[in-house]
DNA sequence: TTTTGTTGTAACCATTGACATTACATCCAT
DNA sequence: ATGGATGTAATGTCAATGGTTACAACAAAA
């Protein structure tokens, strides 16, 4: 199973923001057409953007504004933003596994903290790249393209 | 997103295999009584298992066997047998971004190495963790059961 | 104050994947 | 041969993703 393409589209979206605001309104149409798909998709990503109180979004007139310095916003902080995972695990199990079974009723205590082992270590490096990190790459990235 | 449940199952197999070949011929039937499920969905994990060569399932008379060591088989190996990502990314990109714009023609060259750190650690961390590990957890956490 | 451009959302729809279930052919040791 | 397994096709349900249309709410500017 993938992780939604919705992450990597909130990224899309701050990377946008940082190379186009000086000289553009940046709507959701404007993100729309660079991301290449509806700009509904957009305005349901922003609000959930807005409810982690990451962003700010004018209403009426549009436009969009990083409430926080872009070097304190983390991805893993665009993540938890974006991905709506039950009480936090990465990991699934099978509901109820079998009581009656030794190896049923203790599965858990065996392979959760090897599990949540595995998913910070992945978290944890979420935390190491931050939305400056984007702004600047972009920049790098477009001054060698000329 | 989380990771389907058949990578927990998968793991739940092989802590079964361990504590009950002993007195028990372990069947579909078995494991699906443990883990609480069907037993078809137990033969469909065990045929992806057996396609990525760590078990052998004898047909007819039933029965599984682990090719290799356990402590050779780690946690990650088990995750690629069972989980069917697309080319290996762990994030999914939004298909097609716009070519004419300067963040849609280069979102990929900026975020690729970074993600793929990302799952690149979450993968080590995945290696770490053999069959091995389950055997004595399980057994630890049997004995101290009583 | 009306117009214009934008956001916020509801209401759908299509597609896909996970998980479940039934049914039955196939296999193999006894 | 037969009994107990596995292999697998067919089907169903459910939830999530991604898309689309439509329209009310809003705020700035004409």
């Amino acid at each position: 199973m993938q992780i939604s393409s919705r992450f990597t589209v909130a990224l899309h979206i701050f990377t946008c923001l940082e190379v186009f605001k000086e000289n553009n309104k940046v709507t959701s149409d404007f993100l729309a057409g660079s991301i290449n798909t509806n700009p509904v998709i957009i305005r349901k990503i922003l609000a959930q953007l807005k409810n982690a109180g990451l962003i700010t979004v004018a209403r009426g007139t549009g436009g969009i504004t990083v409430n926080r310095p872009l070097e304190e916003i983390t991805f893993y902080e665009v993540y938890q933003a974006i991905e709506p995972i039950e009480n936090g695990d990465l990991f699934h199990f099978h509901e109820a596994p079998n009581p009656e079974c030794p190896v049923g009723r203790n599965i858990h205590s065996l392979l959760d903290s090897k599990l949540k082992a595995i998913q910070n270590s992945m978290e944890d490096e979420m935390r190491k790249y931050t939305l400056a990190d984007l702004k600047i790459g972009m920049q790098d990235i477009l001054a060698k393209e000329i």
